[in-house]
DNA sequence: CTGGATCCGAGACGATACTG
DNA sequence: CAGTATCGTCTCGGATCCAG
């Protein structure tokens, strides 16, 4: 990581940033890939988010929709009536990203039970050397 | 988590034990995508590896390496030579998934910039927005 | 209904030192 | 070369309470 630069008006520091890593890690971060599949159908509210996607809370559901939105993959609109409604839908870019996702949740529901096997084997030899070290 | 309603939204992501949200985390990570991206074009060592994903420490690639291997993504061959070489290369499974990978960093490579510049206008609008709140 | 604010534990991560 | 071990820091993420 670079210092700092004492200089002036030094706004640049994000200029040489942002490698496709972070990118990646933002937009294919644990809950986004979520948020953004589930808000691929159109526009979706608040608590239908939270019950589309499984397992998240409140509390994460904000702060992605706000990183998402800040990212400018998602809009966010506001209907001022009471109770208050919240939209949220895809921009072009997400929507663009969405496709690659879909291949990405296709590839891990068709190898979901190759992994788990993986996993368990991989487990069980670690086992076995551990009783062989210890025999 | 305990009532599911038998209503709609039966196509999220994840309904069941090792959901695709936890596969994508595991695959999708921050360091996994460039592991996998370095280790396609063939078996790779670890030193190479090292170099070829910008950032990453040893501690966080040989953690991320040994997920990939217990997934059954990654191959690891040991060299009995002096001194030691490892050697790791992808699986048919991981193979497939790097094709998913390729069009996701390509889509981040597309958009770097449209989100840098849509991350400015909304900490600006942000900015703006206090400085209306504080007058 | 749609959030924001705060507390706090758990895990991620980097730096460093050591090993076969 | 290819790791492992340990430590300290920082972020993630859930729980809870509060508000427009």
């Amino acid at each position: 990581m670079s210092q700092r630069n004492t200089d002036v008006t030094a706004q640049v520091i994000q200029d040489q940033a942002c490698p496709i890593v972070e990118v990646l890690d933002h937009v294919a971060g644990k809950w986004s890939i979520g948020v953004i599949v589930a808000a691929a159908d159109g526009p979706i509210r608040f608590t239908e988010l939270e019950r589309a996607v499984n397992g998240i809370s409140r509390r994460m559901l904000t702060l992605t929709l706000r990183k998402l939105e800040r990212d400018g993959l998602l809009v966010r609109t506001v209907y001022p009536t009471v109770p208050p409604r919240v939209e949220y839908s895809l921009t072009d870019m997400a929507r663009e990203l969405h496709a690659s996702l879909l291949t990405l949740t296709s590839w891990a529901e068709r190898h979901r039970a190759d992994i788990i096997a993986a996993r368990a084997e991989y487990d069980e030899r670690e086992d076995a050397e551990l009783s062989t070290a210890t025999a």
